[in-house]
DNA sequence: TTTTCTGCAAACCATTTGCAGTTAG
DNA sequence: CTAACTGCAAATGGTTTGCAGAAAA
């Protein structure tokens, strides 16, 4: 859990979780590929939350060659197969982000666009009460918090910077 | 609020909450147009998160001649003067309903796409606080239920009828 | 060699928009 | 008469897919 030079910033392990799945992927009759390799690390050496453009600029920081098709099918294929997640933050992008098996929601800043995971056991059981009152047995939900992060904040208070200091 | 023969399902004031919108939008310098108030009917004699699909069916049993364009446009006029929202439960086609003030979430019924809504003050708290701790602070979120009304529950039960009894 | 990949261009799909004719005011 | 309105067809924009060539097994 230390000690690889890591060479992008992100995960430190992310050249590891990479092959591991491209391994696993090879295991389930996939072919191994170079291009497909490149999007595979790409996205573990990312955030998490990315959109296919930051995918497929990252993945030709690595192979130059890699077409968007190529970061769609290999996305849909990660998520198919359990490695992923696919997120619809609105503003008809969508978001990946590996899967964690562990279920959490999302707080995304309207500003700089971050995301934050969390999970709070207390609202997912009034969700049910509620639901339950509605006569509905939930199975899923979506929760997503939109407003401003704290450094956004900061930013928008400081009269000085280059920003506006909110119009 | 009785007493006026009701000519669909749905909201019995329909056709005064049409008018109503309708004067409203003149008001502001639009003009009035057998086309638009089509919609504008169809919009409010229906149950609420309709589609742009159902909304243009609805009208053009009003005035046949409808077509989708307007619709959106309609529907695009109400939005943006408060007599309508826009949802996106995901699947790609916006759901309108009648704007209320009030804000509310969703339940949303997976198998018959039933959609009700609920407040539930103690949920809103918890999300306030949880965004604090992770230094948001929230101006707007979007919270979905997704799973099976009663109706839906006792028809999948039920292992007699035409449907399948759970797959 | 056979099957899976991949880039490209075309296809999709919900929604928007340009245009030219229609209608309200 | 002028400004809005409307249907149609074409344009958008994210995502998917058909195809023919490239690469892996």
């Amino acid at each position: 859990v230390s000690g690889s030079p890591k060479q992008h910033r992100g995960p430190p392990d992310a050249a590891e979780r990479a092959a591991s799945v491209s391994a696993r992927l090879a295991r389930a009759g996939l072919k191994r590929s170079a291009v497909r390799n490149a999007v595979i690390e790409a996205f573990f050496a990312s955030e998490g939350h990315v959109t296919v453009d930051e995918l497929l600029l990252r993945a030709r920081e690595i192979l130059p060659s890699v077409g968007p098709s190529t970061v769609y099918r290999t996305m849909k294929l990660l998520v198919e197969h359990g490695f992923a997640t696919s997120r619809d933050f609105g503003g008809g992008h969508a978001r990946f982000e590996p899967a964690s098996g562990r279920h959490h929601d999302h707080v995304v800043c309207t500003r700089c666009g971050a995301v934050r995971e969390f999970e709070d056991q207390e609202i997912e059981l009034l969700q049910q009460q509620v639901a339950r009152r509605l006569g509905f047995e939930i199975d899923s939900h979506r929760l997503e918090l939109y407003g401003r992060c704290a450094a956004c904040r900061a930013a928008d208070a400081r009269p000085t910077a280059r920003g506006r200091g909110r119009p």
